[in-house]
DNA sequence: CCATAATCGGAAGGTGGATTCCGGTTAGAA
DNA sequence: TTCTAACCGGAATCCACCTTCCGATTATGG
């Protein structure tokens, strides 16, 4: 067995040019179709959207699970990014705000996120960790808190934990989404009434 | 009113006293599995559990939707039950609360019934209506508003979505799950901070 | 106790959807 | 241009479940 192939870091050689193409096709194209039908979008479907066999999709993405990572991965790079954004703006209470809101945003028009973030806790985790959700998260409640626009109970845990709790609410197409954004921002206010323990 | 279970013309006859006593065993024995197990509970695996075939399964629930239903209409009687003691309580706050609370706890030891607040809006809809929900709702509410309890500009179709949103946190082992059913009553109590539109 | 219709059990059937396989095609190095 | 490792497509395969079927059992009226 030659050692060789420490993987991960150094592919022995570059992709082709058209498997480079057609992975981003499929990338893509899961994408939209997850973003409308959810996790149960089905693996032919998305090859038809990619104008691809599924063959090809499987060749780039071992399995249905990893591709449902790498989308999880892809979406939470933008949550990312916008949580960097808050922590540019300057009143660090409306920065939180509108990270709350844009999340939640981003999240409804994406059935297959909100479906992970309710039922798939392992993908939601892997994919926070990846890009260090959590400390930045921190920091932006932090801010916040410190501004005394949040109450001082509130934990960083908890802002992905409401996320979820969003993401129970937009799969009714019966009303506004943005009342239960607002609701659950004006529990986060902090009139203090229950100390959370 | 008594929830029938499927049934459309009339029975001719009354059931074999077998028949009913093994419909009951397979109804409790769904419950226990699907609060379990969730939605993806199998036909199989109830029919184990109520020392039953499946073909007696499906005898009394044609298929598996309508035993989600009968599970479902079976919570949501015990929801509405919790409604009226919530409407005999004196202080129309606390009892507000209380109901909330319940309500959130009854879902939290359910899978089952969890999912299908956040993924079957039908069945859920279907289920609420049978047992009269919004009407008991409103009242519950109002009573709260009315005390001063609550934001005025909170609707009884909140509640019930606002238990769709509590549904997303339930999966997560993570955290207390209190924690977001008193971070949400607290948006509902009314600093009226951000007027719902 | 009998007759018989209602029930029962669980093997067999059917289906939808993920995953594999392999002969044909092509990028790209020499 | 030629050669070949990579890559492609999509039919075929596999698998996990739901659902159906039917011979064996059993409750119950007479």
């Amino acid at each position: 067995m030659t050692t060789k192939i420490s993987q991960a870091a150094a592919p022995e050689r570059a992709m082709r040019a058209d498997a480079r193409r057609n992975q981003k096709r499929v990338l893509s194209a899961a994408r939209r179709c997850m973003a409308r039908d959810g996790l149960e979008a089905q693996m032919e479907e998305i090859a038809r959207c990619a104008k691809v066999g599924v063959g090809t999709v499987y060749r780039h993405f071992p399995n249905k699970e990893d591709l449902v990572d790498a989308l999880a991965a892809d979406r939470f790079e933008r949550l990312a990014e916008l949580a960097t954004e808050a922590l540019e703006q300057e009143d660090p209470g409306e920065a939180f705000d509108d990270f709350v809101r844009a999340s939640a945003r981003i999240q409804r028009e994406d059935r297959a996120l909100s479906e992970v973030l309710t039922s798939r806790p392992g993908t939601m985790r892997r994919a926070a960790d990846g890009v260090g959700m959590l400390r930045l998260v921190t920091n932006v409640l932090g801010r916040a808190q410190a501004a005394g626009a949040i109450r001082a109970d509130a934990l960083p845990e908890d802002i992905p934990m409401l996320m979820c709790a969003l993401a129970g609410t937009f799969r009714n197409p019966f009303t506004d989404p943005e009342r239960y954004v607002a609701i659950i921002l004006d529990g986060l206010r902090a009139p203090g009434s229950t100390p959370l323990r």
